[in-house]
DNA sequence: ATTTGCTACAGTGTTTTTCCTGTATCTAAA
DNA sequence: TTTAGATACAGGAAAAACACTGTAGCAAAT
């Protein structure tokens, strides 16, 4: 009889105090496991993950300044890509869900658990390799049921707005008329028309207002 | 010579493993004090509040549902007016901080500090009756710089919606039209315009793209 | 008894938003 | 080489949003 080695793990929130009480909350929970660093994003985590020493599953928060955790994700999936992710977060969007479980993220945890269930997280990640709950099955099979036009069965990212739409949207999302905001873009306000409905129609919006909350909603203008 | 008396603490905080973390630490940072109770949100809070053994610091967070930070101050200095409050939040807008200021509140943390204030901002909030960093100070300082017409210097509350205001911003932060809000709330459309107005005037925006932004950004509405 | 404040509303006019159809260019794929 | 798609723009017009002034009832405060 051997004993398992430690489990090795990492945290990437921004949130020292979080950061902090979940690793006092970790030493209680999971009696076999070693913090190999923590990061207060993304940028932070690059600098600190060791190729020689890698964790065995990270905790990532998904807001984040300076690097997000979707980006942290796609990058650890090109760079790292035996490190498994645990998503532990507040936001709870449907599209976030769904985005990170797409990304290949093996858990996604709401910070409302029990710590409890982080514990059992952690086993299911590190034996089954996954640990997705009811809610989050419920989120995906939602999602699928509503996906539009294929949002999921293909592999058409969840909206595909580009640059010029998504600098529009930006100014769209001030007291901008849209005359103003297309001399802030060297455009016409003809242009504009188009951008804006474009984004409507993509959105499934009817108006800017809606346009607003909508970009709000799904984190695509930061207040 | 005598012991103190322990300091007794109460949570405020909708994640679960936020506050079971920040619990943990208190252990670790507070090492003479108790924990009264946990609350998922204010309604939850003036249900476990107890008359006969009071806590004499309740660790506060902004964000909550059903009844959120700003809300449980206000019941507070009404019913336990002896209660110092500790907001630990992750908003640090001005205008959160400032306005949770003017509510009397005793100190104002970010999530992000080190575990070690906490325990300082604690002891500080006991025996001086306050913790103020020069974080918030600075940040009341420059609200006070720019206060328009007067927010601060005279002793006018934020914002001061009423009712039926509040009932139509929750219907202009939606893709109805005014005559269609106006329909629903049985009303003239030139009422309605008159809300639009005061409202803007109130919250100092000049659209109803302000004005949804706005709703969202301070929590008028939630999204 | 009068002022003040809140709610509800009307007239009038301007600006902005929204919708529709249609054109021209450029690029990349079939 | 034709086709398809994205980008940039125009004309025209209806609908919605915005601004300003003014009225009237009603209740609470002074």
């Amino acid at each position: 009889m051997h004993s398992t080695p430690p489990m090795r793990l990492a945290l990437v929130d921004d949130h020292r105090l979080f950061r902090k009480g979940l690793l006092s909350l970790l030493e209680m929970v999971c009696n076999d496991c070693i913090i190999l660093f923590e990061a207060d994003n993304g940028i932070d985590m690059q600098k600190k993950i060791d190729l020689k020493n890698q964790p065995d599953i990270i905790l990532l928060d998904v807001n984040m300044p300076a690097m997000d955790g979707f980006a942290c994700v796609e990058w650890l999936t090109v760079n790292f890509p035996s490190v498994k992710i645990l998503v532990v977060s507040m936001i709870e969007k449907e599209e976030s869900v769904v985005k990170m479980l797409k990304l290949g993220v093996k858990g996604y945890l709401s910070k409302d658990v029990e710590p409890k269930e982080l514990g059992d997280a952690l086993q299911a990640v590190m034996n089954k390799g996954f640990y997705y709950t009811d809610f989050i099955t419920g989120k995906l099979v939602h999602s699928l049921q509503h996906a539009s036009d294929g949002e999921i069965t293909n592999s058409v990212p969840l909206h595909f707005i580009n640059e010029r739409e998504n600098d529009f949207l930006q100014l769209a999302c001030s007291e901008l008329t849209y005359n103003e905001i297309a001399a802030k873009m060297f455009l016409s306000p003809k242009t504009i028309d188009g951008y804006r409905n474009s984004l409507f129609e993509k959105l499934g919006v009817k108006s800017r207002v809606g346009l607003a909350l909508y970009a709000v909603k799904h984190g695509l203008f930061k207040l």
